[in-house]
DNA sequence: ATGCCAATTTGCAGTAGCGCAAAGACAGTT
DNA sequence: AACTGTCTTTGCGCTACTGCAAATTGGCAT
């Protein structure tokens, strides 16, 4: 990739809004890439977070340990969006661990030089306040759901979560391509994989899923929106 | 309450550490004061976030209302902290309806204003960026506590987080010296007022809790904080 | 094929918690 | 004191959900 081509793209990323172009072009120069080879963690959940980082091209994989030891889905990131920024903006440790799906080109800042450019470019500041503000929208939404909502729907918006991120339409629906067991759809939902296997199986019956192996279609996603907020 | 002392409340809040006394002065002086009767409210969800706010006294509740129509408690604010800050920050809508649960005397910006102010000491910027992912974190862990813990766990955990903000030491355990209805806690742990009913009850029998008028004693909290672990 | 392990399914019994209804307590108003 | 509205308590039936046990399936290596 060339770095013109770099350049651009970071430039017209959500951060830079509203930069000139001089600006831009410093953010980037203070910045390096990185191609990384697929299934590989680029830091985990806890550490210190040193470094910031913005997808070129491939997949990363946030996920979140919980107390119960096991990995839940957070995000997936594609390209030209950033990843472990906001840990580091605030000097913090990252809140998710994130791990390429595919060989991946990955652009990254030390997190101090980050921080410096912010303070000089403070346009930058607000510009990510709205990327996390939205971020943390989303997991009040979470919150709220897990507090008011039953099993079949919470079930239902962990599945249309997922969709967002890795769903492809086809002609019969939306396709779920990736290995996910019912323990994960369960650490999701909040609730177990029995209630899981059930609430599946009665969609299967009513022709909202079809499950198979590694993947689930989703034939009827606006039913399943339907039964998410509660009809 | 005098300017003067004003000045130095704010100045020593997180938003403003690390900025010198001329910054600090400038930015309360672009807000102003405003007395509010109780059970007002200071904003609503999905209103435009024109302006954010700092409680020099009083209280502010913070609730969310479901598409069902069911309300979260999200958080509590006492003396000494902001809310509306982040979505006037990044010119979104309020996530939340804000609403005197006292009389209260509240500081208050147009949201134009302090994003200007964050332009111009850009540490302010920074400083508010850690103010959220702080909030983030404990969001976060609220999920994880949403999903997997029991009623009497979640209520002793509201219990705690309240009594962390506004309980005061005194010599036969922590007092909360405030209008905190059965709804309120209901809406904090995700229940509903029976439950809520009962599971103090039963603390008032234990000798964990002691309820008066407008006003829990918390007689043993680490009792309670054993029983918010699940113990 | 065969066997092995992990994931999934299903019956079933137990329980936590929900929410109505009705009674009771309490504060404020007239 | 009587009235009013709000908050709280409590009994009770009921539903959703849990979680064990045991059966079943399916992928994978030999």
């Amino acid at each position: 990739m060339q770095k013109d081509e770099i350049i651009a793209i970071i430039s017209d990323s959500v951060l830079l809004q509203g930069l000139p172009s001089e600006e831009c072009k410093a953010f980037v120069e203070a910045g390096q890439m990185r191609c990384v080879a697929e299934n590989c963690y680029l830091f985990h959940q806890e550490d210190p977070a040193d470094a910031c980082y913005f997808v070129l091209a491939g997949k990363v994989r946030l996920t979140q340990l919980t107390p119960g030891g096991k990995q839940v889905l957070v995000d997936i990131i594609s390209p030209k969006r950033y990843f472990g920024l906001f840990a580091s903006l605030a000097s913090m440790t990252y809140l998710v661990s994130a791990e390429t799906i595919e060989e991946s080109y990955i652009y990254w800042w030390d997190a101090e030089s980050v921080r410096e450019l912010m303070l000089r470019f403070p346009q930058m500041a607000l510009n990510s306040m709205t990327l996390i503000v939205r971020r943390f929208a989303r997991l009040q939404d979470r919150v709220q759901k897990l507090a008011t909502e039953r099993v079949e729907q919470r079930v239902a918006h962990a599945l249309l979560d997922v969709s967002r991120f890795v769903g492809k339409e086809i002609e019969n629906g939306t396709m779920i391509d990736m290995a996910l067991s019912h323990r994960d759809l369960a650490e999701m939902a909040g609730t177990n994989i029995y209630s899981i296997s059930r609430v599946l199986h009665k969609w299967e019956d009513d022709d909202i899923v079809t499950i198979g192996r590694q993947r689930i279609l989703l034939c009827d996603p606006d039913h399943l929106r339907i039964l998410a907020e509660g009809g």
